[in-house]
DNA sequence: CTGAAAGCGCTTACAG
DNA sequence: CTGAAAGCGCTTACAG
């Protein structure tokens, strides 16, 4: 009785056979309006519900896909994976997250785990991939989709602004404010998707208006917080005189920021900062933060999209380069007004 | 030769029976040393990797648990989820993220979901079981742990700070800091959670030390953002010449902290503020938020214990308070070293 | 130490 | 329109 009623106990039930309660099921035809209204019922009398582990076997697909993030506690990738989650639920599909903690080991851990458990794509966040990773990819067998990243091989399309065109925007936004001595913090030195192109944007930017790049004027972090506060101070102790500042992301800009007011430096009076990302931390600081946008709730549902267009047809997607814009808030000041005045 | 090899292609290439195979990769007793050798060569060379769909279908134990948000996008959740994911992965275990975007339909839907995927439990953060939901979870049949909630139900039981005492606690702090004119914007009004608890908290104190609470005093929002900066100009309109305000979280202490600076109000100079929560938001605003503090990192990974230690041994676990504190950063103003100045 | 066989709960040709 | 049966890839008594 306290039993959890399978195909089989419905068939019985409804006095007909597990085809049959299969077929209603799974909504194919095959079956009199009268057997189907009997199979509901009894489906309804005992509370019966499908057991979808029984039927992947069949399927050989989970309606699974798998999420593998460097940073779960980022708003960042939180953002990201509201969009991923909201696309996979309106298309029936459940999404298991996994932390990856920018450990190499834990990642193929998780790509083994995910390959056992069968599930039908996977989506990378902000991961390069690594060839260990790429030979047990290829062994999976599964479309995977990369976000906030890329890679060569065309079998693994990507969904991610224009990094490099980016950071050259922020940088000639600044300049447009009539800036010159511009500082960047960087993220990681050695990340070739989000610190290598964003810091050849802000070098081109200021080459295409006579303005030296120097060595000196790029300080590095790992996109947090802390490292923005530490970047900013060294900076500082440079004795660049400074007037403006791009920082890779809105966390290390908002310890920027506080560095900065520690200095006894008000933004954007005495300093102008722009951020990259647009998360929600950036219109919650003070003074909000003029930033880079980067659609994440829309490249996570985009991400997803493509992932499952390829798990259903077997077709690959095409990578999207989805539009960054400046959002303008508070932390940059003109300065041509002032020298014109 | 492209086809994925199964436990059947393993025994078949080391001459040995499926049964052997199976045991081998369980670690159960029952074979010699050469045929283990024999037989993990054979896997080696095949790249083979169990199937853990057929596997859950003979264990009914899939390894896999549910965790149901109302908001996936704020800290607060990915904190929750850091701990959980971390404490999961440490048990091989996988998590499924719902998002019930503070929706009783998608609630209900994700529960039938996660039943139909076989999940061996479920974890619920910040949300309130209705009937509807009980009588799921009854079906279902599996452990359940609430988070940042509770329940009267002993099976279901709960993770979290004492909401009460932690609002009497920073409340009466700001009381020992020489308040008495102290506002609150607390989170939605009909939350018995997240609200209620706190209100008496807050209102108690003010008593306890013969301070009158009066509703007035009392703005509501919905613990984001945009709403804290709404519920601090009206209190601001209401001319209650007030000193400090507790906020029922991070998010909104932010949000009141701009209004407060729109009004031309200095923090902590003018106007002293205390939020909930302690996310790494507290600690990015300018200046740094005084707050009460929640581990929700280890209440995450309390949860996923209490949950794994439910679905494993049958027994049902206990519920648990976490101890909160009074993080003290920047907002908040002693005036009584003013009055004795 | 080892294997044949039944079974987990479904789906899907195939036959009627 | 309907059912018997094989099969998905494993595990687990049972027998030897």
């Amino acid at each position: 009785m306290s039993d959890i009623p399978t195909i089989r106990d419905v068939a019985r039930r409804a006095d007909v056979s597990v085809a049959t309660v299969s077929r209603i099921l799974n909504g194919l035809s095959g079956y009199s309006d009268k057997t189907k209204q009997k199979v509901l019922a009894a489906i309804e009398e005992m509370g019966y519900r499908p057991n979808a582990i029984a039927r992947s076997l069949n399927n050989r697909r989970t309606h699974t896909i798998g999420v593998l993030f460097p940073a779960l506690n980022s708003e960042f990738s939180s953002a990201l994976l509201h969009g991923i989650e909201d696309y996979a639920h309106r298309r029936q599909y459940s999404v298991l997250v996994c932390n990856t903690d920018v450990d190499g080991r834990r990642t193929m851990n998780y790509l083994k785990v995910l390959r056992e458990k069968q599930v039908d794509g996977l989506i990378f966040v902000s991961e390069v991939l690594t060839d260990a990773y790429r030979t047990e990819l290829a062994a999976m067998n599964i479309p995977v989709v990369l976000v906030a990243s890329s890679d060569d091989d065309p079998r693994y399309p990507h969904v991610k602004v224009d990094d490099r065109q980016a950071a050259y925007d922020a940088t000639s936004y600044l300049i447009g404010k009539g800036h010159r001595r511009i500082a960047m913090i960087s993220g990681t030195a050695d990340d070739p998707i989000a610190s290598r192109p964003r810091i050849e944007g802000y070098e081109q930017a200021l080459l295409d208006h006579g303005v030296a790049a120097l060595p000196e004027w790029i300080a590095y972090g790992d996109f947090f917080y802390e490292s923005g506060t530490l970047a900013m101070e060294a900076l500082l102790k440079r004795g660049l005189d400074l007037t403006a500042v791009f920082a890779a992301s809105d966390e290390m800009a908002a310890g920027a920021m506080h560095a900065a007011a520690r200095a006894g430096l008000r933004v954007p009076e005495d300093l102008s900062i722009i951020g990259y990302d647009d998360i929600r931390l950036a219109m919650m600081v003070h003074p909000p933060l003029t930033t880079v946008h980067q659609p994440l709730r829309e490249m996570g549902q985009e991400a997803a999209a493509k992932l499952l267009l390829m798990a259903e047809s077997a077709q690959t997607a095409r990578s999207l380069i989805v539009p960054h814009r400046i959002m303008e808030r508070q932390t940059v000041r003109d300065i041509n007004e002032i020298n014109s005045t």
